[in-house]
RNA sequence: GCCCGGAUGGUGAAAUCGGUAGACACGCAGGACUUAAAAUCCUGUGGCCUCGCGGCUGUGUGGGUUCAAGUCCCACUCCGGGUACCA
């Protein structure tokens, strides 16, 4: 019928984004569009998103905001001729999927299965352009293969302190059998040379072994083994480590938050554990160092510094009186040393025992028992409270001689430096606090300084009292008394670490199983080319009662290669994995070697790494270690695996909260005692509104809405007491608790719960009575919090990609603002950007909806529009500002609309500069447009200064700073010029108000200003 | 405590080299089309004063440098992140 013909929105001429996206996603599959290899003709150019532990949760809104904009910067850079690497695989080991396995007796593998299906789908629905077919999971046996061989490289490494650098443990067997320890400097176990007993003391910042060729010779194989294994960087160490016996495993710093374990806030406690290491603290300089040439975020860098936590100082020994026993020191201030006046060790520290008196053995025996018995959240939580014990022993001043006496405190720390402080009570102030608490001597060294009220610790000034280092200032005096130390052999200048040798083993079952077996007292590696060890079947995932990992639970026969005594029980944290998966990708399928070098020389290090800041001290600097280890053995060419790093924001969910009103007691005045009234727990559970609670929370009354809710409540008293009672309920005084409890985001719009759907979802209260305003309304409050399946406050991308299409939702999370801040999640503003691609959809489908274009000339107009939208979107995306292209893409398209312009060759050119951001939608025109290639590999366009030259220039003039009016002028006239021109105008008599210009500022193109 | 960031309309934000503050959107208000709704389009929209022309004011606070400051310098407030008996 006519009416038809009218319908300008004639539904099947309108962007039908969903048959789109269906049909290039699978165009895309079909043709392997996004496959690439090496090709020695281009350039490379490596794009990687930190891949994600696939989570039963499935994707939600904040994982796409990085891969969004790595996609957009990986499809810019084909369109610029680079060959592109973007890969996405899955950090697939994990705890939740044991913890699953643990409740359900379900594999993980069978969960981790499940969970990246799902991500697999969800990410292709967002059209990424990754290569699927290098797809890679950490938990998959062929790539485990190559982390279980690469800590096997680690072991047989050594850290030479010469060269600064791993090299292959042969050649220090070599070099021992041909010359001994003479010239070996490695590093090493910090206290191995006393395990070893060798009563030297050794100068210089590592322990050198003294030992000749011929005394090497005279060991046998099991003595040379002992000695090679304190040399390697994998070793196995009685280490004081995080213990989580809810977890039933070990942790890492990094994996601990004020005193709790990260996943699932377990309180953790410090226990002695033989554990696999790796020394990383070899590397503390390097990766330090390495920071300098890295276009990282400034942040990332200052927290990796800070957590190596370098400090440079000296170690000084002390000798302890009647004793054959010495203690050693670090400290950052050798220049106080004439301020000790005490000496504290840490609780755990071997030589308390040894040293302790009678009289006080007790009283310290008491305070380790104590100090054991707390968690390390309790320890934290009294840091300022002042404790410790006398040892009854004494030291002697390496100087002066004085008698100091020898305390313990767990102030002093037994895993940092020697696990001993020298006491300076007038240079630091918890040395300060304690001497206070234990009235203990204080000398102040400081000249001129009082130290009446708190310890001096600034790094200033003179010292007095402090013998030869009278009158010196700090600078001078340090190197002075280092200087000193060393001359007399005890003492000698030091850099010390925050950063710990990494702990290794995990107690738990779904990781990578270490590739070691044990036999005849000796560790031995699984075969390479038996490699992978997989892990062996179980029938629990718990640990065993004797709190032995889920690994001891298997049986000889269990395991798929069980070789010797005993087969190593503890798997690999979840970092291994993920420290070298970016080199897999070059090489996904190598079945002989971890990475081929052809591929690994072609792909390079990674050009720009997309992922949170969250992962600053863990997978950032363990890659970064595994990474040089790696060079520095020669199997990769490069020693920083990220060149340039951007941190994506976290998106946070908006949360909604009830308000569930619990009865506490109530009163019915005149009610004699004894009278039976119902409990309060046999009141249904009440949910009030926001503003009833905040009602509430304001004063513990509930004024506003009192009648609408006591009403109810008296109602209900009525009903629970049945028609016969004759009390006055109407003076009953009442008394509430509340809680607030999350509710499903879905059922809730602005702020207004969905009545029907959250007495469904909350079926435990089918009895609940809710509350709701005099229009029916409820109103929930909401929480800005981080998206989290138990806040319910999760928004999957699935739900937009159905409702707007991936392309809407790529270009809005781009739109949102810089990916680098944190924003909650808000579909406001969605609109906007469907709407753009529904009026760029129809500049291509003028009037009634068919398609239409133009293929003449551009006009100047025309041409203007398209180069200056080149050069602004090539400009930002050159410095990473995913938002504001967007912003211009709707400029241009707003700026064509208005020209009624639908010109072929504008409209290419901009379909080239949108593709990045909405892939499908720029295919679908590219083929509407006439051509039967993808545009994906088409060359991004280049802009010409010409077409943006405009003749005139609209001058703001000022007077005295402030705008007045504008003047359109030539933009060919010089500043002398423009100045004549400005002055010959009526307005700016008026301005001036009569009186004479001082000074006239002109910047050609820019303003013009006029002080009077 | 210490070390890093940040603060711009009702909202998300833009302003790349010190040069027209608020681009682009959302929201809101008004209008067109429609029986109506949706969709679409048009107009306005930092605040205050004014019918209007226009004026004053305005980028967390206070000061400074400059012809000119969101941008540079100093001091402070608040918010976010990291870290903490690290000797």
């Amino acid at each position: 019928p006519f009416y038809l013909h009218l319908q300008p929105n004639n539904p099947t001429m309108q962007y039908q984004f969903k048959e789109i996206e269906a049909y290039w996603q699978k165009k895309w599959a079909n043709e392997g569009t996004y496959r690439v290899s090496e090709n020695p003709d281009k350039e490379k150019f490596y794009v990687l998103d930190m891949f994600p532990y696939p989570s039963g949760a499935g994707l939600h809104v904040g994982h796409p905001l990085g891969y969004i904009a790595s996609d957009i910067i990986a499809r810019y850079k084909v369109h610029q001729g680079y060959e592109v690497l973007h890969p996405m695989g899955y950090d697939s080991f994990g705890l939740p999927a044991e913890q699953y396995a643990i409740q359900t007796g379900q594999h993980p593998a069978i969960t981790t299965e499940e969970n990246i299906a799902r991500y697999r789908t969800q990410l292709e629905r967002m059209g990424f352009n990754y290569d699927w077919e290098r797809e890679v999971r950490t938990s998959d046996p062929s790539y485990y293969r190559w982390t279980q061989w690469i800590f096997q490289e680690i072991y047989n490494s050594w850290f030479n302190v010469e060269t600064k650098r791993a090299e292959p443990i042969s050649d220090l067997e070599a070099a021992f059998a041909e010359n001994g320890s003479y010239g070996v400097n490695a590093a090493i176990d910090a206290d191995w040379y006393k395990a070893l007993d060798l009563k030297d003391f050794h100068f210089g910042e590592y322990f050198i072994g003294e030992f000749t060729s011929t005394d090497w010779q005279l060991l046998n194989a099991a003595q040379r083994s002992e000695i090679l294994s304190h040399y390697r960087l994998a070793f196995l160490a009685d280490t004081w480590v995080n213990w989580c016996p809810a977890l039933g495993t070990v942790l890492a710093n990094d994996e601990i938050k004020d005193g709790v374990s990260e996943r699932g806030g377990h309180p953790v406690e410090q226990r002695l554990m033989k554990q696999w290491s790796l020394r990383i603290t070899a590397y503390a300089d390097r990766l330090i160092e390495g920071l300098e040439g890295l276009d990282w975020p400034d942040s990332i860098k200052e927290i990796q510094r800070n957590w190596i936590g370098k400090s440079r100082g000296a170690t000084v020994r002390f000798q302890v009186e009647k004793h054959q026993a010495y203690i050693d020191v670090f400290t950052t201030r050798p220049d106080t040393i004439f301020g000790v006046t005490f000496m504290v060790l840490a609780p755990e520290h071997a030589l308390v025992s040894q040293i302790t008196t009678t009289d006080q053995q007790q009283a310290i025996e008491a305070y380790i028992a104590r100090a054991k018995a707390r968690t390390e959240r309790e320890r934290q939580s009294e840091v300022k409270h002042v404790s410790g014990a006398f040892t009854g022993a004494y030291a002697a001043h390496p100087f002066s001689g004085e008698r100091l006496p020898i305390w313990i405190g767990d102030y002093v720390l037994a895993g940092y430096g020697t696990g001993a402080i020298m006491a300076v009570p007038a240079g630091d102030q918890r040395d300060w606090s304690f001497a206070h608490a234990f009235d203990l001597s204080i000398v102040n060294i400081f000249d001129g300084q009082d130290i009446s009220k708190g310890a001096y610790a600034e790094k200033t000034g003179k010292l007095a009292k402090s013998g030869f280092l009278n009158g010196l200032e700090v600078a001078e005096a340090t190197e002075e008394v280092i200087r000193e130390l060393e001359l007399k052999r005890i003492g000698y200048g030091k850099t010390n670490y925050r950063l710990r040798d990494a702990i290794f083993s995990r107690q738990r079952y779904w990781g990578e199983p270490i590739p070691v077996y044990y036999e005849g007292g000796q560790t031995h590696l699984i075969d390479q080319k038996d490699l992978p060890l997989t892990l062996p079947k179980i029938d629990s995932y718990l640990p065993t009662d004797s709190g032995e990992p889920p690994l001891a639970r298997a049986a000889k026969s269990d395991w798929p290669l069980f070789k010797g005594e005993a087969m190593e029980h503890s798997t690999m944290p979840g970092w291994a994995g993920s420290s070298w998966y970016f080199l897999r990708y070059m090489d996904p399928k190598n079945t002989r070697e971890m990475v081929a070098a052809d591929k690994v020389h072609y792909w390079g290090a990674v050009d720009l790494y997309m992922g949170g800041a969250e992962h600053a001290t863990g997978h950032l600097l363990y890659s970064r270690f595994w990474t040089k280890f790696l060079c520095d053995r020669g199997f990769i060419p490069f020693e920083e695996p990220f060149q340039k790093m951007i941190n994506q924001g976290m998106i946070l969910g908006r949360s909604s909260l009830v308000h569930r009103l619990e009865l506490a007691s109530y009163l019915v005045p005149g009610v004699p005692d004894g009278a039976e009234l119902p409990s309060p727990r046999n009141f249904p559970v009440v949910y009030v509104t926001k503003e009833i609670y905040e009602d509430w929370a304001k004063d513990g009354k509930l004024n506003l809405h009192k009648f609408a809710v006591e009403q109810r409540l008296e109602t209900l008293l009525h009903e629970l007491l049945g028609k016969d009672h004759n009390m006055n309920l109407s003076n009953a005084e009442w008394e509430y608790s509340f809680t607030r409890l999350h509710v499903d985001v879905n059922m809730v719009r602005n702020d207004e719960l969905d009545l029907a759907a959250f007495a469904k979802w909350r079926t435990e209260n089918a009895d609940a009575v809710i509350i709701t305003n005099e229009d029916g309304v409820y109103k929930c409050s909401h929480e800005i919090e981080k998206m989290s399946k138990r806040w319910f406050n999760v928004v999957t991308p699935d739900d937009l990609c159905e409702e707007y299409g991936a392309d809407t939702l790529r270009l809005y999370e781009m739109f949102l603002g810089p990916v680098e801040q944190s924003k909650p999640w808000d579909t406001q503003g969605i609109s906007g950007v469907h709407n753009f691609l529904k009026r760029f959809w129809r500049l291509c489908h003028p009037g009634d909806g068919e398609f239409s274009i133009n293929r003449t000339e551009p006009t100047p107009k025309e041409l203007f529009i398209l180069h200056r939208t080149i050069k602004r979107v090539t400009e930002d995306l050159d410095r990473f500002s995913w938002n504001t292209v967007v912003s211009t893409l709707m400029i241009a398209v707003n700026d064509l609309t208005t020209e009624k312009s639908s010109n072929a060759q504008v409209l290419e050119g901009l379909l080239v500069l949108t593709s990045p951001y909405a892939p499908h939608f720029a295919e679908e025109l590219w083929k509407k447009l006439g051509h039967s290639d993808s545009i994906t590999r088409e060359a991004w366009p280049t802009y010409d200064e010409k077409h943006l030259e405009e003749a005139n220039f609209e001058y703001p003039v000022s007077f005295n700073g402030k705008t007045r009016f504008k003047l359109s002028l030539s933009v060919e006239m010089g500043a002398k010029e423009v100045e004549a021109a400005v002055m010959a105008l009526a307005d700016t008599a008026k301005y001036l108000e009569g009186k004479d210009p001082k000074k006239i500022i002109v910047v050609p193109k820019r303003i013009v200003n006029i002080v009077f």
